[in-house]
Formats: C-alpha cells, sequence, structure tokens
DNA sequence: TGTACATCAGTGAACGCGCGTTCACTGATGTAC
DNA sequence: TGTACATCAGTGAACGCGCGTTCACTGATGTAC
C-alpha cells in the first residue's frame, strides 16, 4: 500500500523526496500511457511499465497500489485534460454562449485525435476485469458534459435559442425520448428547460457519435482528415439546435 | 494444423463424423461467443472455452488452428449474421428503395442491441495482439455498407433523391469533405453519382455514431431506451438526405 | 458381412511464458536533538 | 555541525496463476476389398 501523500509538511517547500516522488509517479503514468497506446489499451501491464522505467515491478507498489489504481490515475488525467482544453479554449473564444459551443466541440475533437488512446480509456470498450470506481470518476468524467449544459443555458437564458426551432425540434422528436430527457433533467440539470437539454443531448450525441467513429478508425476507408466533414457537422448541429449564429448578432 | 474442410465427398449425405465436426465447431463458437460477452472481448481464452465445452484444449486446434483463427471465424459470422438479418428485413419491406433504407438502418440497430458483443467485435476497439485477415474479412466487413450504397443508388436512379436538398447538401459541406468522398466515389462505385454517395456517407455516420453510443453504453445514463431516438435520427437522416417519403409519392 | 488398414478426434503431460502481488531485506533521505 | 533514529524508496526472490501451443499417444470412425 503506497504511503499518503507524504505528511504535514507538504506546503512547505518541498523535499528531495517529495521532487522525487513527484517525477516518477508522472513518469510511470507516461510510460503506462505510451504503452497503452502502442500496444492496446488492454495490453496495459505492470511489469512491462516497470522494464521499461528501469525499476523493480515491487517498487512501482510504493506509487501505485495495484494495476487498478494506476488505470483510475490515467483516467483521471485523461479526463482532467481533455476537460482542461476545452474550458481553456471556451474561455479563449470569449463570452457569447454560442462561440463557446462552438469552441468546446472543436476542442473536444482536437484533443482526442491527438489523444486517441486517452479517448479510447474514456469512452471505448471498458477494459477487461477494470472496475471504475464512480467516487473517484464521476466528478471528473462529467466535466466536459457539464460545460455543454452550461453554455446551452446561458444561450438560452440570453434568448440566443430560438423559440420557434427549439419547438419544433421537441414536437418532432417521439414523446418516450422526449419523456427519458424530461426525466434526467429533472434530476439532473432541474434548473434548464426542456428544450435546452433536449437540444443538448442531440448535439453531443451527433459529435460524440462523429468523433468516435473517427478516432476508431471507422472513417478512414472513405475519409483521409474528417476534420472538414465534423466542421460542418458542427454547424449543422448548432443551426438545428436553433442556436443563433453570433455573426448575424 | 486442423484438416481441410473434410476431403471431396462433402456433398455426398454426411458421415457421422462429419456431423460431429460440425455441431462441435458451432458448439465452439458458441461458448466462445457466450464468454466473450460475459467477460469481455478480450478476455476470450481457449483454455476456458475448452473447459467449459468439456474437452482437452489440445482438442480445440482440430477445429482451429490458432486463437486468432477462432477470433477470425467469430467475426465472420458477425458480419454474415448482421448482413444476412439487414437483407431480409430489406427483403420484406418490399420494393421501394427508402422503405427498403428505412428498414436497413432500424435491422442494424435491431442486430446490434440484441448482440452487444457482436458489435463491439465488429466495430469496438480491436482485441490486443489480434490482427485481422482482410481476405477472409473485407467481403463479408461490407456487406451492409455495400446494401446501403445500392440501395441509395436505387432511390436516385429512381428519382427519388431531391434534387433540390441533394444539391444544397454538398453546397453546404466544405469542398476538402466532398473530394475526398469523391475519391473514394472513383475507386468504389464509380457508377454513382457524387451526391448520392455524399448523402449516403451522412446516413451512415450518422446512425452508425449513435448506435456506438448506445451499443457501449453512452447513453445510458440519459436514456433508458434509445430506441425512440434512434427512429427519429433515421427520419430525420432520410428527410436530410433528400430521399422522399415513400408515403407521399 | 467381415476383415485390414488408414484417417481422424480427443487425451494428458509438458514447455515456456508473462502476469499481479507479497515479503523480508538493504540503503538512502529526512528529522530531532 | 554532528550524531542517532525514523521514515521511506527500491531490490530480488518467490508464489500461484492462466495462458497458447506442441507432441506422442490411444481409441473410435470410415474405407476398400
Amino acid at each position: 500500500m503506497p504511503p499518503a501523500s507524504s505528511s504535514t509538511r507538504s506546503s512547505a517547500r518541498p523535499t528531495l523526496r517529495e521532487r522525487r516522488r513527484q517525477d516518477l509517479t508522472a513518469e510511470i503514468k507516461t510510460v503506462a500511457r505510451r504503452q497503452m497506446a502502442d500496444s492496446g489499451l488492454a495490453a496495459l501491464s505492470l511489469r512491462a511499465v516497470a522494464r521499461e522505467v528501469g525499476m523493480a515491478v515491487s517498487a512501482l507498489y510504493r506509487y501505485f497500489g495495484s494495476r487498478d489504481e494506476l488505470v483510475t490515475a490515467l483516467l483521471v488525467d485523461a479526463f482532467t485534460a481533455v476537460a482542461d482544453h476545452v474550458e481553456a479554449r471556451v474561455t479563449a473564444a470569449g463570452a457569447d454562449p454560442v462561440d463557446g459551443l462552438r469552441a468546446a466541440m472543436t476542442a473536444f475533437r482536437e484533443w482526442s485525435v491527438a489523444n486517441p488512446s486517452g479517448y479510447g480509456l474514456m469512452y471505448g470498450t471498458p477494459l477487461p476485469d477494470y472496475v471504475a470506481p464512480p467516487d473517484r470518476l464521476l466528478a471528473v468524467g462529467t466535466r466536459v458534459g457539464a460545460l455543454l449544459y452550461r453554455l446551452v443555458d446561458e444561450a438560452d437564458r440570453a434568448g440566443r435559442l430560438e423559440a420557434g426551432v427549439a419547438r419544433d425540434r421537441l414536437a418532432a422528436l417521439p414523446v418516450e425520448h422526449v419523456d427519458q430527457v424530461d426525466a434526467w433533467r429533472r434530476r439532473r440539470v432541474p434548473q434548464m428547460r426542456l428544450e435546452a437539454v433536449v437540444v443538448t443531448v442531440d448535439m453531443w450525441t451527433r459529435l460524440q457519435g462523429l468523433l468516435s467513429m473517427e478516432v476508431f478508425g471507422q472513417l478512414a476507408p472513405v475519409l483521409t482528415d474528417a476534420g472538414p466533414y465534423f466542421a460542418a457537422a458542427v454547424e449543422t448541429a448548432l443551426r438545428d439546435a436553433g442556436l443563433a449564429d453570433p455573426a448575424t448578432r
């Protein structure tokens, strides 16, 4: 079992041990990430990691209590990295919530295409024998989603969600579907209007679906670069959602 | 190494040995499928299969030359099963190509939701260490796709692809994207018009994307049953493609 | 219909491998006086 | 500044496991006469 993060005095200037521990923790994770990317996600092996890092396997247990804990740490890192990236791009896009949504979706693809194995770890088929601990992953795993909902809500409150389009969209969808979304809305985002939530779900599934196809190579036979197609899909999704183009404001 | 499929006289009434061989081959595959579904795709193990079938591991080698050959056989079976199912539904839908498309997409989801691990095997993250032999999988793996292209082509030739909508769609997409699709079209379906191919790619990616999200459980937090949503997405895809609703013919 | 031989199915032991995890240990870094 | 002790990092051997694959073998099914 690894000792808890090194006593009380961690805020004072870090000791040699503490710096080494941080460096090695990072190196272990980096090597693990690289091996997953090279040999497939399920191929993660503590022994292989230890070999490459240049230490005995048993020493890894000073840093991660088990293989599963290493996987969890990698998951937390991936969720954090993609959310940080998306948030930074959204901030850079300025105050307009529709600009923010565009930036968020584009940034999400950007990170995912650049880190396909990270994307696979988060959204692909789960690793055999690994059970994800919800208490450690839930908050960090929903950051990007939460950001999208927040942006659509902002746009809605700013009157940027065209009433007619949103109403038509709601009417065009089967009641069974809308009811399910509404049930989820009540539990999770009760401050939002149903129209806004339905529209967000629609955008998210379209783009996440397209992205998973791209990252997992299913578009490759037809498209050499899915970038333009994705960009067009983002615009279509925004338009279909009834989110007024900020260019025309 | 397994002997080739039992001599020259296989068309005469089957001998006892031949029947047993067929039965056991089927049973091995069934057990393997079940274990993959239960314990995760990557968890397929010859020894575990042999244990459950009740024979020595070594005996499996009379039926499949290696673990990879078993995986390949499972893949061929899955591709065949889903394509058979889709084709049957399309045939049952009658001669109208738009009805056919609707039936094809619905049937594809139907099979995939009923056989999530089969879907995962075909379209999910690849198994570690397994390399798919293209010569055995290409033909069978493209059957459903080929059927969709054929149906859209039929619809197009029957004047069911609304010229205005198709042209607008083409114009709305970035040239870089359309060029990539056109390059693929020239190589693979040169008899089809570009508009028809672009529209097919669009339909396929939308539905496959949505489906992969459903099967891999990413919709589960929000939707308890994605059926209605999928059905609506099918109609939207057909409408956006400019495929005239047969109800109005 | 019966016999001699060839073919095939299935067994069980063995090989060599890599894996996660534990444990008693040595030596280095940090702390208190 | 120096010394005595506590804490921590890292080692190497071992345990027990499951894996894919090979091989010499026994016994059953099929074939030819």
